[in-house]
DNA sequence: AAGAGTCACAACCGCCGGGGG
DNA sequence: ACCCCCGGCGGTTGTGACTCT
């Protein structure tokens, strides 16, 4: 229990300060200092408390206070130091000159915590979070997940991300087939192929032969393969994520602990190559079509061009999987890709 | 235009530890 | 050893601004 208020501290105004009470207690402290904060009050002529005058004048009235939006590179050493020193926000802002705790606080639990939650990942322990094995119907948190490890550029490589990053490239994929052919209405089309994806026969080993049916199932309904359809390799690759996703779900614990661990075997990492962990940004760059334009653009057309910048990235890759949700969003895409192909209604 | 809902942030609250008497 | 004061800290709340319907 803290000390009960003293009698003197009974009626104190409390709230927002005014700007004349602001002025007061910036007058008094820059001619005698702030001294005792229990006795500045009276001898500065305020009807506070000395304790809301400390906080006043060092969250916002010191003159070395930095005000402004939070640049990256706070952000991102907000981040790292948060892994580090947990919600130790003073210590943290001891890094950060001119930014005060309340405010890295305040920045944290408005901006940064939703971001890490948004990303699949656990603002405590800074970790993916585990509790997300469908993995489809989380892939904005999975391709995120994937991506943090950019962010983390102060942290060893994860091979836990890596990994997620190779299995979020091929799903994504996947993904972006199915809610094409749903924005195509026609139910039909949609049904059958996704019974090749999802269906008994993509998981007993048959799927390598139905690429092609599949390509042209979109081809035929779009005019063009989205981002050149689905190479074989990615179909074989998929297929092992599928099995491995399902022993997953059958074994959780497993798959937990798995997760949780990063990088204790690095025999492991040696077997994947790099060209199978494809950063996510360069799933839609690297290729050349013009189709991808569009999704381009709604990255951000600024930063395309600018791999450096992954935090923006990372919104950008929010944003859109916010529109993936949006049948209008996948309608664009095809108006784009064969405008002569989608069925006036 | 207006009401509801959401967001961002300043300010407050309760607790703790250090230091002095 | 105990009590009290003070400053500092992290968590929470209140409220104005903004957005959505």
């Amino acid at each position: 229990m803290g000390r009960l208020p003293s009698s003197e501290e009974i009626g104190l105004k409390k709230g927002p300060w005014t700007p004349e009470e602001d002025r007061l207690l910036v007058d008094y402290i820059r001619e005698h200092g702030h001294g005792s904060w229990r006795a500045l009050p009276s001898l500065a002529g305020l009807n506070r408390c000395g304790k809301s005058c400390r906080l006043r004048w060092t969250n916002y009235l010191r003159p070395d206070i930095k005000r402004g939006k939070f640049s990256d590179e706070e952000e991102q050493t907000i981040i790292n130091l948060h892994a580090v020193l947990g919600n130790k926000w003073s210590s943290i802002a001891s890094h950060l000159p001119g930014r005060t705790d309340n405010e890295i606080k305040n920045f944290w639990n408005t901006h940064l915590r939703k971001k890490l939650l948004q990303m699949g990942i656990d603002p405590v322990t800074h970790k993916p979070r585990t509790d997300h094995l469908n993995v489809l119907a989380s892939l904005p948190q999975l391709l995120a997940a994937a991506n943090f490890n950019n962010l983390m550029s102060n942290h060893p490589l994860d091979i836990n991300a890596l990994r997620l990053q190779s299995d979020a490239t091929t799903l994504a994929k996947l993904h972006l087939l199915h809610n094409m052919l749903q924005a195509l209405g026609n139910p039909a089309t949609t049904i059958e192929a996704m019974n090749l994806i999802s269906g008994p026969t993509f998981r007993e080993n048959q799927l390598f032969d139905e690429l092609p049916r599949i390509n042209s199932l979109l081809e035929a309904n779009t005019g063009n393969l989205p981002f050149g359809g689905f190479a074989p390799h990615e179909v074989t690759k998929f297929q092992l994520n599928f099995i491995n996703l399902e022993a997953s779900q059958q074994h959780q614990p497993q798959l937990s602990e798995h997760q949780q661990q990063p990088m204790k075997d690095s025999s492991f990492a040696a077997d994947i190559p790099t060209s199978s962990t494809p950063q996510l940004p360069a799933l839609i760059s690297a290729s050349p079509e013009h189709r991808l334009s569009v999704i381009e653009n709604k990255i951000n057309p600024n930063e395309i061009s600018n791999p450096s910048s992954t935090s923006t990235n990372f919104e950008a890759w929010g944003d859109l999987m916010d529109d993936v949700a949006n049948d209008y969003y996948w309608r664009d895409i095809i108006d784009q890709a064969s405008p002569q192909s989608w069925p006036i209604s």
